[in-house]
DNA sequence: CGTTAACTTGATAGCATTCAACTAGCGTGG
DNA sequence: CCACGCTAGTTGAATGCTATCAAGTTAACG
C-alpha cells in the first residue's frame, strides 16, 4: 500500500507542482529532521502549545481537531504521507487546534528556524510552501460550505471525493480504492453529524452502489455518481496538473 | 462611525502588529492603487476568475461566499476596512469562491506584481502578510467548528463575538457597539441556518439581554454572557496585543 | 404615502440526534 | 484454541432542533 518512494517526503508533495532544481533538492535534503514513530490516536501538538518545530508525515495518517464546550469535537482536516499538517505554526505562535495521529505513523520534526532559513534562501520553495498553506485554507473554506449547506449524504460523498483526490495526487490510490483508516465516529466529527447518522448515510451510498467499504479502506464504484451526489468540484484543491506521482511505485 | 484615519489602509491593519520602519511605510505608500467606489451587493471577483490584482477595503464591508448546488449560498467570511479579502489570489490562480460588497464600499485594487515585489523587497512586510493569511485560515477553521458543532444560539453568539473583536482591533467599535450591516439572511448563509431561525435566535439573545440590535448595528450588553453562550475564545484570532488603533481618531 | 426589503410570527414537516441494544470482528490470555 | 472483552459498526424507536411554508408587520426611501 504505502509504497513510499525513497524520496524526501517533502519532495514528493512539492514535486507534484514544479520541477525542482538540484540546488533546491539538496537544500531540502539537508533539512535537519528528528524522526519518530508514534502510535495511533496520539496527540502530536495540542491547542495552546507554542511549537518550535513543525512535522512532516512520513507514513500513517493524522488529523487536526478542536474540542469545544461540552467536549464536542470537530475534526478540521485529515492528512496523509507528505503533508505538513502544522505548517502554520511557523507564523502563528500558539496552536489554535490540536494535531493527532489516526494510525501508527512515522513523523519527522523539523525546527522552525531551519524551515525559515530554507524559505529565505530559496524563494521558489517559499512560493510552493505558501501555495500549500493557501490550499490548506481553501480546503477549510470548502469544509465550511460542506458542513454549513450540504445534506448528510452530500457531505459524506464530498468528503470521500476530496480524500480520494488528495490520495490520488500523491499516488496513494489503486484504481478507485484508497486507504481510509477513519472510524465512522471520526467521520461524524469531521462532518458535524452523529455517528449513527454517518452509519446510515454510509449505507445509503453503498446501497446505491457508489462505494464499497472494506475495513479501513474505500472503493469508489461510481466516481461520477459520487461527485454528483456530493456536488464535488475539485477546483478548490488547486491541483496544478493531472496528478502524476513522481515515481510509479 | 468609520472615521478612517488618513493612513494607508494597509498600514492601519499591519500597524496593529508591529511598528514599521520609515522605509517600509514608504514602500507601502508607493504601491500603485486603483481606487473605485462600488455599490452594495456587487461582486468584486467571482469564483472561476483569474485575477491579476487584489483588493483592499478602504471603507464599507464585503463578504466571501460560495454558491452550491440548488443555489444554496454559504458565506465564508465578512470583511471590514483594512482587510484584503482576496490576498490568496496572489498564489492561487483561480478563485475558488466569490467576493462581493455588502454595503457601498471604496475599494483599492493593487496589481499582484506590485505586491509580490513589495514582499520580496521587504521580508518583514512579507512576514506580516503571511501571518495575516494564516489568521484568515485559522478563522475558517473556527467557522468549520462553529457550523459543525455548535447550536444555533451558540453559533450566532460566536459570530457576533468574532465580528466585535475584529472591529475592535481596528478601532471600529464604540464601547460595546459596532456596525453590522448584515441582513439576517446573510447571517443565515454564514451560519448554515435558515433566515427564520436566525431571526428567532437573535430574539433569544435580545430577550436574554445579551445584545441589542438597532438597524445595521449591534450593541453588546453583556460581553461575558455572550462569550459564554458562544463558547468564544479569541485565541484563534491570533491578536498580538490588546487592540490599539494606530491613531485615536 | 406607496413600495419594497427586512424582519416577525405561527404552524407543520423533516432530517438528524439521542438513547439503547445488539452484532461482528479481532486481539489477548487462560 | 476458544473465551473474553473491547472497539467499531448496525439497527430501532422516540425526540428535537431547525427548515419550510405562509402571512403579516415594520421600517426605510423616493
Amino acid at each position: 500500500m504505502s509504497t513510499l518512494t525513497p524520496l524526501h517526503p517533502l519532495l514528493r508533495k512539492m514535486g507534484t507542482v514544479t520541477e525542482l532544481s538540484a540546488a533546491e533538492i539538496t537544500a531540502i535534503d539537508a533539512l535537519p529532521m528528528l524522526v519518530r514513530d508514534l502510535k495511533g490516536g496520539q496527540d502530536i501538538v495540542r491547542e495552546g502549545d507554542r511549537p518550535s518545530q513543525c512535522c512532516v508525515m512520513l507514513s500513517g495518517n493524522a488529523f487536526r481537531y478542536k474540542i469545544l464546550d461540552e467536549g464536542k469535537r470537530q475534526i478540521l482536516s485529515f492528512h496523509i504521507a507528505g503533508d505538513v499538517p502544522d505548517l502554520q505554526s511557523l507564523y502563528l505562535e500558539v496552536m489554535d487546534h490540536s494535531l493527532a495521529t489516526l494510525t501508527p505513523s512515522r513523523v519527522a520534526f523539523i525546527p522552525h528556524d531551519a524551515v525559515r532559513a530554507l524559505l529565505h534562501a530559496h524563494s521558489r520553495i517559499a512560493d510552493i510552501v505558501w501555495r500549500e498553506m493557501l490550499i490548506d485554507s481553501s480546503i477549510f473554506r470548502e469544509w465550511v460550505a460542506n458542513v454549513g449547506r450540504r445534506s448528510a449524504v452530500a457531505r459524506l460523498a464530498h468528503v470521500l471525493c476530496e480524500m480520494f483526490e488528495k490520495a490520488r495526487q500523491v499516488g496513494l490510490t489503486e484504481g478507485g480504492a484508497f486507504e481510509l483508516p477513519v472510524t465512522q465516529e471520526e467521520l461524524a466529527d469531521a462532518m458535524g453529524l452523529s455517528t449513527v447518522h454517518v452509519n446510515r448515510t454510509m449505507m445509503e451510498l453503498r446501497r446505491n452502489h457508489l462505494i464499497k467499504t472494506p475495513r479501513g479502506a474505500v472503493i469508489i464504484n461510481d466516481w461520477e455518481g459520487l461527485k454528483e451526489v456530493g456536488g464535488f468540484d475539485p477546483t478548490y484543491l488547486h491541483m496544478r496538473k493531472v496528478p502524476t506521482p513522481l515515481l510509479t511505485a
